[in-house]
DNA sequence: ATCATGATGTTCT
DNA sequence: GAACATCATGATG
């Protein structure tokens, strides 16, 4: 049953509880991601994640309680939480530890290892490499958005599924802090593999003021 | 390679 | 009104 990209069988709901979500994290790279739409399928194997552990966790999105947009993540596990930032992106996480808990993986970066020729006509300008590399552009190459909000991940005949993949070595798993974040800056809850082309460059985050038009 | 900046709209205070 | 789990681009080393 096993094609070429597909990365075995999807994750089981086991697999996203009984544990911290920083020690889940960990263990989804090396995971294969699929989405399956009507132009065709692309995969990517994970190279890149971050663990947000909800209501306790300053940078997390239930940090501040259940809202409309993060609802699903006080859900149960196992379902993506689709968010969109920045007026034109979105980013997908993976809901992780017991129902109510709201703790996510965020996916920033990973490698294309199926469909390669539909990620690269949906981010035209971009070059092999940089083509899942952030967790906008992951999402981009899957065709991830609103549509994808909620979604089981772990259901065999889904769109869009975590698959076992190619795990990856532990001697290669690096941590160090969460990118782009404003609160709890030195928790190293960002996980990689080294060496891995598609991790995405640390970025400190800096806000900055939005200047209006007639003002300054 | 790094750095600074503009773009864009939703969510939350 | 401010913040935002970002990216593309253009300048510069």
């Amino acid at each position: 049953m096993s094609g070429v990209g597909d990365g075995g069988g999807a994750l089981l709901k086991r697999d996203f509880f009984d544990r911290q979500v920083e020690e889940v994290a960990p263990d989804l790279l090396g995971r294969v991601l699929t989405h399956r739409t009507d132009e065709g399928e692309v995969a990517l194997r994970l190279t890149e994640v971050e663990a947000y552990a909800g209501p306790l966790d300053p940078a997390s999105h239930a940090y501040r309680g259940r809202t409309e947009r993060n609802a699903v993540m006080f859900g149960p596990p196992g379902y993506s939480y689709v968010y969109f930032t920045y007026g034109m992106h979105f980013c997908m996480n993976l809901v992780c530890a017991e129902e109510g808990n709201a703790s996510a993986v965020l996916l920033r970066a990973g490698e294309i290892v199926a469909g390669e020729e539909l990620a690269r006509s949906r981010r035209a300008r971009s070059t092999v490499r940089d083509l899942a590399r952030g967790p906008a552009r992951l999402c981009q190459a899957l065709a991830i958005g609103r549509e994808q909000y909620g979604l089981d991940v772990c259901s065999p005949d889904g769109p869009l599924q975590v698959r076992e993949g190619d795990p990856a070595d532990p001697a290669l798993i690096k941590t160090g802090p969460r990118t782009g974040v404003n609160g709890a800056k030195d928790t190293p809850w960002r996980f990689w593999i080294d060496g891995e082309r598609s991790v995405s460059p640390y970025r400190l985050h800096v806000p900055r003021r939005r200047v209006h038009p007639g003002s300054r």
